[in-house]
DNA sequence: CAGGATCCGAACCGATACTG
DNA sequence: CAGTATCGGTTCGGATCCTG
């Protein structure tokens, strides 16, 4: 791989499970399937726009799946594609770093 | 690892590493020493402000070191320190999904 | 229940000018 | 050369209210 690509790969994992929202929400995912309200309840700190708004670009990336049912009340799940179980392993080695990182600042 | 504290962790890697400019940065710095103005020159997009910037939360983070010439012009040498290099294989596990994630959207 | 719409402050980022 | 200082635009994120 060139060193351009390189950077412009990486920089795209970053635009599509970075932030301050997604790799949270993916985390919880990893669970297996969840609906909005139960997601919410897991992130009790995310607001409703904004838990709405990264579904949505996940979703468009091809990342979650979003399962409609309609039906009073509403009812809408959300859960990883095949795709998007690949990011689990990527999650994993940064959650790996961030723990030797935190070791390391306190010994 | 906790599940809370695997997601702590996956947040502490991202506000460590990543952003807009920081995975750039690393990239380059995994090349070995650079100066400022290299630096500068390896990112005509970054500005002198957000280069600097990020160059020193990433040193107060111990991932890259600064070392300054005491001399006329002045000369300051950034590179990645031994835990700094431990990000390689971070950065390597993003490149690669980011690169799947591209050919599946293509084909 | 799962959202859409709106308003607002904070944070991020860039352009420019200046300096030891 | 390697910054610092300042200003302004844009985007991000949160609070609140409304709806099928």
């Amino acid at each position: 791989m060139g060193d351009q690509q390189f950077k412009s790969t990486v920089e795209l994992t970053l635009k599509v499970i970075g932030g301050k929202w997604k790799p949270v929400i993916l985390c919880h995912l990893t669970d297996g399937v969840k609906r909005f309200g139960e997601l919410k309840r897991d992130m009790p700190e995310i607001t409703q726009k904004m838990l709405t708004q990264q579904l949505r670009e996940l979703e468009q990336d091809e990342v979650i799946h979003r399962k409609v049912y309609t039906q009073v009340p509403p009812k809408v799940e959300y859960s990883l594609t095949d795709h998007g179980q690949t990011i689990k392993e990527v999650l994993d080695v940064m959650a790996l770093w961030g723990q030797g990182h935190l070791e390391r600042r306190r010994g």
